[in-house]
DNA sequence: ATAAAGCTTCCCAAAATAGGAATGTCAAGG
DNA sequence: CCTTGACATTCCTATTTTGGGAAGCTTTAT
């Protein structure tokens, strides 16, 4: 029964409307059915859906990711093992992301530590960004 | 000095050429001199710049913070105190996202490693996400 | 009947980077 | 002197995801 409105079916699947008409349009859904009015119409099937999008969306993954995802889920066929291939790529990208920032955090708390942040001008943040030689400016020459 | 050409000072620099003319038009350095014939020029200080501006985009920096990085190294006068407060605060932010993407990739994991990964579609991360009852679903529902 | 609320499509914006087109300038070589 | 190639300029377009708004139609409620 394909009896929601878009605004009740964004309320239900916590996916802002103009968002749903969004994924329909670049296909990350499939395009909604059409009430006689033109108005879009979901089932209870399709919020499923829209909620499974949002989900995947909260843990990161590309709206690209999702639409093959999406695929993989409503294909009662498929091998669990092409979704867990994409988890675990996933899984990767924010594992180096996660490391990446470390390493920014921990190269501007050793920048942090060392600036006595009072009202002199002389201030060794700026100076190892303007690449004054140095341990932390190594570090930086780094990335 | 002004002798440097866009190209040489996006090699000296590591800021590439048309991102340069992106930092100028946006504001976040101040528009190049022009020779005679139109062509920015680019002195020793000016490529110092760039590079500290493309040294903060490592880190992670926005435009924005940079724009105000570098009126204050530009500042003799500045406090570091300045320097540090926006150091801080972008390392507060980092910490944030590290922790959330942190968070993702727990989850992932344990519904990875809950998938057995083979030909059968039975998949647990793809039950999850379409929202089955259970403890990663819960886990889901929070964010 | 009229007003409010909801739906439609279409346009525009953000941030940062990148690619290309059309045009202009400079230096070297035939 | 002229051509060629490299480099410069500006302007347009695209990317990704989300959001804001306008103009116009439909439904609902008063």
């Amino acid at each position: 029964m394909k009896n929601h409105s878009i605004s009740a079916a964004a309320k239900a699947s916590g996916v802002n409307a103009k968002m749903i008409r969004y994924y329909e349009s670049i296909g990350v859904i499939p395009p909604a059915e059409r009430a006689d009015n033109g108005y879009r119409q979901y089932s209870a099937q399709d919020i499923y859906t829209l909620r499974f999008v949002r989900r995947a969306r909260n843990l990161g993954f590309s709206l690209e990711d999702i639409q093959q995802l999406v695929g993989l889920w409503q294909n009662q066929s498929r091998a669990s093992a092409e979704v867990k291939a994409l988890a675990e790529a996933h899984m990767q990208r924010l594992q180096a992301k996660i490391a990446e920032l470390q390493g920014m955090h921990d190269t501007l708390k050793t920048l942090s530590d060392a600036c006595h942040g009072d009202q002199r001008p002389d201030c060794p943040i700026l100076q190892d960004l303007a690449g004054a030689a140095g341990a932390s400016a190594k570090q930086l020459s780094c990335h």
